[in-house]
DNA sequence: TTTTTTTGTGCAATCGTTATCGGGAACGTT
DNA sequence: AACGTTCCCGATAACGATTGCACAAAAAAA
């Protein structure tokens, strides 16, 4: 692999490395005869300046590191397509870590991001994560991060989340009004912004049309490794409360899909015996069986404005004192899976 | 952003930058009591050496880098699980990059990754790639590179694929034992391996129970971009031909998923009017309407020999002159889209 | 003609790390 | 006493690119 060097050409025309680099950075201090030679030469010999000796020198890579925990979920791939078509056009490279939703491979992938020299972070928690020092540290070094959909509350940066309270409001009140009494939630861990918010809008719209709100109709479910086996354990338990549910409402794509299988397996009727709506992205709801009913987020919209603001955090470190925190809102779209009353 | 590096720890040590380089090394030069002492301090301060500088003094990096033609796709994404997880305990790192389908994102990704001084990349191809010189240069020059799913004929070095000559020839004799007669096959871009190979085992199939091959029921289909529309006309037309097919065989996830959207909207009772097969590794097939007949490839195993078969051309590049392609079992699911006669 | 300015180029340091070479000290061997 | 080993350690040169500074030659001003 050897590749041509500025030394090289700088050989090759009889000329020192310094020119040449001047040369090919069009600095108005060369002759531009000597110019035209140099940029000519480099031209035809395919001349790429080493990115890597370039961020030993600045401690700059004109990359960004995304750490998310998975990348085998719909919403997760749409918003690094979000990410990366914004980066690419201002020139940034997007390099991507799944966390797994582990707390260590969090932090050892942030950890040799930051070795890496990105320029900055764009950050979607682990749902086992609760220590957030290494993020805290990093932040006063001077590394710019941003937050997004999974954000911490004790960070005070950018961050871009999906509106999960009125998603969450909007979804609980489309099964109340399809006159569902007893609606379940299952959701994702405790410790995520994204569980508070949409249980709150969930609280919210059943205070609203005056049901009681019952803890044993919502369920925290853990991701990642083999908890699925566990966490549709905990479905068919529900399901076999005293006065089950007639209504669900999932809080991620691995919960619904999760559901459906176990009423799929139980040969329970949807939306006959259960409704059920999905706060997901499935990009197949419309073909399931049934149809099913979903809070989308813009995941792609919310990849580029969190990338929008992180690079304008790296390109302009001082001017940004004022953080925001932008919500963007979520799309209800109503499928076979919530409708109809339930026959109990 | 500053980190410490061996000079400060040489500095507040008062050794030389060469001692504490070998010290932290473990070198047996190095007087035990200075190797702790150096230690001590390095692991107190929270040492990490710095991966630039070691890349560009070994133009190596201990990473390795992956060109898919996208992420948001089920049999891609369990690919680079496959990838990482095996990649990770043999201490590298993976680099991710999307070509989108598009050649010249393919050369750009390449290029970058290769300056970025990847130690080897695996590549599957982009399907508009018929160009394969970006590629070959590199090999020439050194660079170990593994193709997987989508391969080049034309370059010698290993290669994992599914087996798609068998995998197609299942799938469609399936749907003959089935009692299907009229046969279409939906698939990919001609220039791709995948695409010849998965030909190949539809005719043999056909061919081997008597039905004559029609050109008329086979249609290539493009990717990326806005195409989408365009390929479902393209189902469309085929449907309306004056002996319409009673099985389709689609060769991805999004012809797959394409497919179910034309014959949802237009109201086409399946298997009853159409049976489909397709080959693709949608994680929910079994919820969908009605659960999808699969052949599904092992994503994640092919990922992980791709990998184990990278790596072991990068630390031992003489050793290895005999290039192998691996071939992997795809696995035939039989659900109800595609049982039942065909009421024609 | 002499002095000053401009123009074009080279030298050397820098970024963090390691490999090469070499050297001093302590010890053992003739 | 003279020499060779062994043990520790330091100075230096890379790796590729940029950049402040120096400096020569040429051009302009005196």
């Amino acid at each position: 692999m050897e590749t041509i060097t500025i030394k090289d050409i700088a050989k090759a025309l009889n000329l020192s490395t310094s020119t040449v680099s001047r040369a090919l950075r069009n600095s108005y201090e060369i002759n531009p005869e000597t110019k035209k030679l140099v940029m000519e030469y480099a031209e035809r010999m395919n001349y790429r300046p080493n990115p890597i000796a370039l961020s030993l020198k600045d401690s700059k890579s004109k990359s960004i590191g995304v750490i998310i925990p998975e990348i085998a979920n719909h919403f997760f791939s749409q918003l690094i397509n979000g990410i990366e078509s914004i980066a690419y056009n201002l020139g940034y490279h997007v390099v991507i870590f799944q966390s797994h939703d582990s707390y260590e491979r969090e932090v050892a992938n942030t950890n040799y991001l930051v070795s890496r020299r990105v320029d900055g972070l764009l950050v979607s928690l682990a749902s086992l994560t609760t220590n957030l020092v290494h993020f805290q540290e990093l932040m006063e070094k001077g590394l710019p991060i941003v937050f997004l959909d999974r954000v911490p509350n004790d960070i005070e940066t950018h961050k871009v989340v999906a509106d999960n309270f009125t998603g969450s409001y909007e979804a609980t009140e489309h099964l109340i009004l399809s006159g569902r009494k007893r609606i379940a939630h299952l959701t994702s861990p405790i410790y995520l912004s994204i569980t508070t918010e949409r249980l709150a809008g969930y609280k919210k719209a059943l205070e609203d049309y005056g049901i009681p709100f019952d803890e044993s109709y919502v369920k925290y479910c853990l991701y990642g490794g083999k908890i699925e086996a566990e966490n549709e354990a905990a479905i068919e338990e529900m399901l076999s409360l005293p006065e089950p549910p007639d209504a669900i409402f999932t809080a991620s794509d691995r919960l619904t899909t999760g559901c459906m299988s176990v009423f799929q397996r139980k040969g329970i009727r949807v939306p006959e015996e259960i409704a059920i709506v999905g706060f997901t992205n499935i990009s197949v709801a419309n073909l399931l069986n049934p149809p099913l009913t979903t809070v989308m987020q813009p995941a792609m919209e919310m990849g580029q404005q969190a990338v929008e603001l992180l690079i304008r955090l790296i390109e302009h470190p001082q001017k940004d004192e004022k953080f925001e925190t932008r919500s963007l809102k979520t799309a209800l779209t109503i499928r076979a899976s919530s409708v109809g009353k339930s026959v109990v």
